[in-house]
DNA sequence: GTTAGCACTCAGCCTTCCGGAGTGCTAATT
DNA sequence: AATTAGCACTCCGGAAGGCTGAGTGCTAAC
């Protein structure tokens, strides 16, 4: 028996790791027995138990408590136990509801999907808009504001607006800025925003020496405009973890509400995730991220055409309910996929 | 000695304000007399204590506790007792470095600003962007992404720029678009948000019997791109409330973070603030907000030309340093409006 | 009007004391 | 050899009691 897995101790397991999703309670030996309908008596199930223990799968929190699943259990949950149901109709017609972008502005999209998805899921939503940078560049626009300000506009291919307020060291009349805004748009045209950055700098090197201080001044602006942007993230829903037992207490909340704050973090795991397609899953530790412990992270991609965009999706305990969110997140990176797809 | 407010009651008052400000404790007589140096024995301070609760200035969470301040004792103390100091040259100076916006794009400089002003204060920074309607309109542009999908873009004088993606129901063409903007951008020319709403209104009435399919399909994406659109509120730095011993409790923080979630409840007092120039003060249930008991609201405006365009401010504990936030809220307006007013 | 003195109150903390849930081990059963 | 009944043991959590210290209100003296 020792070390081996065999179907009773799996059963055993699921129901462990299933109540306590449930209840968010340790679960004991004669829980399982009777919420289960074992025919096994509670000193097999606890023999069972002291197994999966000493294997890594459960943990106790002291000598006369239940078991709780550790991360290592969840893992083999969602990998081997877990069957994945599909979306539910009701779940399914909510979602498609709720992925639109008529009259929407274009942040209002994913904020709006953002909180679509922690309202359905009962967890926290979150959705990461596309990387400017990962864009086709679409056109640039300046417009004067007033004496050495500018505002300088750039649309990508997929519609995502940036601006950017630029203080130029002289005054330039908007004839001028209008002059530049064509120049570039036809030097960049077609390029995606990473060789446009590198065009320009390519161009203020040859233009440097012509001395035409127009184009100088249109491709200095044009860098500062293109320069690093930090693409949004929108977490909606921190009010559903609140709620949650496990949260309750004060030090718990201010931890995740810091983790949530620096979204830099985040920001860099979820990158991550944009070269793996499809569903992604992080159990607790396995995100590697501070303050992220005993929570779990599921997500997913949308794409364009080839181009993976961005990545959405939901973070909850780890004693999230796998097989309701799983399909939850595919479908909605499947339904914001068509809406982007659109041509 | 009965209702009277003389000055050695004063004294006590704001002495036991202060103290709370700091410790957040109940300040018992003996407190008072040794932390401040006054010449009065305990048992006559005591008696103006119980003078000062009749009068609804003090509280005592039970019999044997200290006084604190009710909100009523916050208003006096900020209407008679506060000496106003100016900003500190160290603030000024943090306050003058992040207010710029170079390089930043529009929210972003607002945002920033919410981040300063929570850093500065210790407390909650809060910033409403200039409702897109109280602007003079600047300009339109249509840009198509795809078949039956449009973006438009529009831009404020004061560089405010809103998006808004449109699907209508038939497609239309780049150039179509292009003069669609074109006869708004004349027809629009120099009026208030406000005033264009009308004016398409009126237009679409009068272009009906026309039958020109081509401008009706114009006013009609113009209308639909200039409708309602909530004004942003960035709040920042509410991880400084939490670590406040007055919202250690759980239950406080979620009431806390729930009141910033809902931010239309936040916004509708803030536009009330339009009306009301220069700083503001709501201290506790003075701002008839739910879940804001126990908090302050210091406000102030910031202007472009003669149009009042938004307001900021911090939220705190009604416990707040008054006379260091007022000053820095203030100095903060200021700096936004001179940095919007550059011509 | 002010103050010293004193009895009184009460939150906070500590300790103690159960009860209950759950365990691990052992010996009996299948 | 696996399963099960039985039992002693552990330990959390809540209830109850007691003590302390800070602070009060009142009264009588200054």
């Amino acid at each position: 028996m020792q070390g081996a897995m065999n179907i009773r101790s799996r059963q055993i397991l699921e129901a462990i790791i299933e109540d306590y999703i449930c209840t968010a309670e340790p679960i004991g030996s004669s829980a399982i027995r009777s919420r289960h309908g074992m025919s096994l008596s509670t000193a097999t199930i606890r023999n069972v138990m002291a197994d999966l223990e000493e294997m890594g799968f459960l943990a106790s929190p002291h000598t006369s408590a239940g078991r709780i699943p550790t991360d290592k259990a969840y893992r083999f949950y969602v990998d081997s136990l877990l069957a994945v149901r599909s979306v539910d109709r009701s779940e399914r017609d909510e979602i498609r509801r709720r992925c639109s972008v008529d009259g929407r502005d274009v942040d209002g999209v994913f904020r709006e999907i953002s909180q679509m998805l922690s309202s359905v899921s009962h967890y926290m939503g979150i959705v990461a808009a596309p990387r400017f940078n990962a864009n086709l560049f679409r056109q640039i626009d300046f417009i004067r504001l007033g004496t050495r300000r500018i505002l300088a506009i750039l649309i990508s291919q997929s519609g995502s607006v940036q601006n950017r307020i630029i203080e130029p060291k002289e005054d330039v009349s908007a004839e001028e800025l209008q002059k530049m805004a064509n120049y570039l748009n036809s030097l960049l045209h077609g390029l995606t925003i990473y060789e446009v950055k590198r065009r320009i700098l390519e161009e203020m090197e040859s233009e440097k020496s012509s001395y035409d201080n127009l184009l100088a001044t249109a491709l200095k602006f044009s860098q500062q405009a293109f320069d690093e942007n930090s693409s949004e993230l929108f977490i909606e829903g921190q009010a559903n973890i609140f709620d949650l037992p496990e949260f309750a207490d004060a030090q718990r909340m201010k931890d995740i509400f810091r983790a949530m704050e620096q979204k830099s973090q985040l920001l860099t795991l979820l990158d991550s995730c944009l070269k793996a397609p499809g569903v992604n899953v992080f159990i607790g530790s396995e995100s590697h991220l501070n303050n992220m412990s005993g929570m779990s992270l599921i997500t997913s991609t949308y794409v364009s055409g080839k181009n993976t965009l961005g990545v959405l999706g939901v973070i909850g305990p780890t004693r999230m309910g796998y097989g309701k969110v799983i399909p939850i997140v595919d479908y909605t990176a499947k339904m914001l996929t068509k809406l982007l797809n659109v041509e």
